[in-house]
DNA sequence: CGTCGGGTGTTATACTATAACATATTCTGT
DNA sequence: ACAGAATATGTTATAGTATAACACCCGACG
């Protein structure tokens, strides 16, 4: 019965959070693994990553190009998908397949599996790193003799927020 | 360990099985649904169910457009849209998010949740109805105050057949 | 008959993603 | 500083996925 309860940040962060200080974490921290692994943090990817992070809903990537085309800079699909293919082979961000976007990686320590839950209502994907969810994933799958390389769950429906009525 | 060794069909079907009986069953078990809820299985739905079932790969929507008109039937996306719709619906197939494309569900027993093991070399989709599964992603999603309603479960990597290095 | 609703046909368009090639920028060694 | 290589970005075109909007057909029911 939950013996272990162990201290974790909450997934879902709350409404009035400080959100500028979730972008200027991001950021920091991109630019701490880009540099120690010599990758190249350009400003074009920097300012991708900063878009992606605009909130804690996933961003579609022609809403990203939109972004960048207002910045005044000369942009096309291939300028934010080639931005968005670093920053996933970096681990910096994650896509959510199911709606075809992209969302800020909480945890960039190196590129790992993440499962989501998505709120319908609010929108907000909420990173969770649960070990024992992957741990069930991994004895499923093994039990079919499956080798999971790339597990992927995106868990739609209600963040605690959305499920009370608007308000008390 | 591993006490309780059910009797499950094994997600993966073999590769020499029998897929015309495959197709068989679920082809009857839709009618028999269908009148049951006093839904239409059209000719038109009929077929595209069929073309789901093609094989266990799921298969993209052009791809069952492309088959439709093979057969001389006039058809345009909505004409396969509408059907997939009908048979999401039903829960007689699934989409899997992460492909675009759609399968045939192996227990059609009213619409539930499936978890898919996706292997990148034979491209089969195997769905496992696991409830232990089922029971960590609810734990998971409970204890951050979110209700899941559509869990999106896609394990990529490599089944049992296909990590034996082509044969013996 | 008439009309009503569900299913399908038809056309057009929105949204997502990549291929292919040109140019610019940065890095490395001299 | 310079040449050459490697990486990054710009540019154009196109592939792939999905839906909107409206027209037509056809069987059910009065
Ligand atoms: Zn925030
Ligand atoms: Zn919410
Ligand atoms: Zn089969
Ligand atoms: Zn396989």
């Amino acid at each position: 019965m939950a013996a272990l309860k162990r201290r974790r940040t909450p997934p879902f962060p709350g409404r009035g959070h400080d959100h500028a200080r979730c972008v200027d974490v991001a950021l920091g921290e991109a630019t701490r693994l880009c540099a120690r692994d010599g990758q190249r943090l350009t400003p074009l990817r920097r300012r991708v990553l900063e878009l992606v992070w605009g909130s804690h809903q996933p961003v579609g990537a022609y809403a990203i190009l939109d972004r960048l085309k207002q910045d005044g800079r000369a942009a096309a699909p291939p300028t934010v998908y080639r931005a968005l293919d670093f920053l996933l082979a970096r681990g910096l961000i994650h896509r959510i397949a199911s709606l075809n976007a992209f969302v800020g990686c909480a945890r960039p320590d190196g590129s790992h599996p993440a499962q989501f839950l998505i709120c319908r209502r609010c929108g907000t994907a909420a990173e969770i790193d649960d070990p024992r969810l992957a741990a069930a994933i991994g004895r499923s799958a093994t039990e079919s003799g499956f080798a999971v390389d790339a597990p992927i769950v995106e868990l739609r429906g209600l963040c605690a927020g959305c499920r009370r009525p608007a308000a008390g």
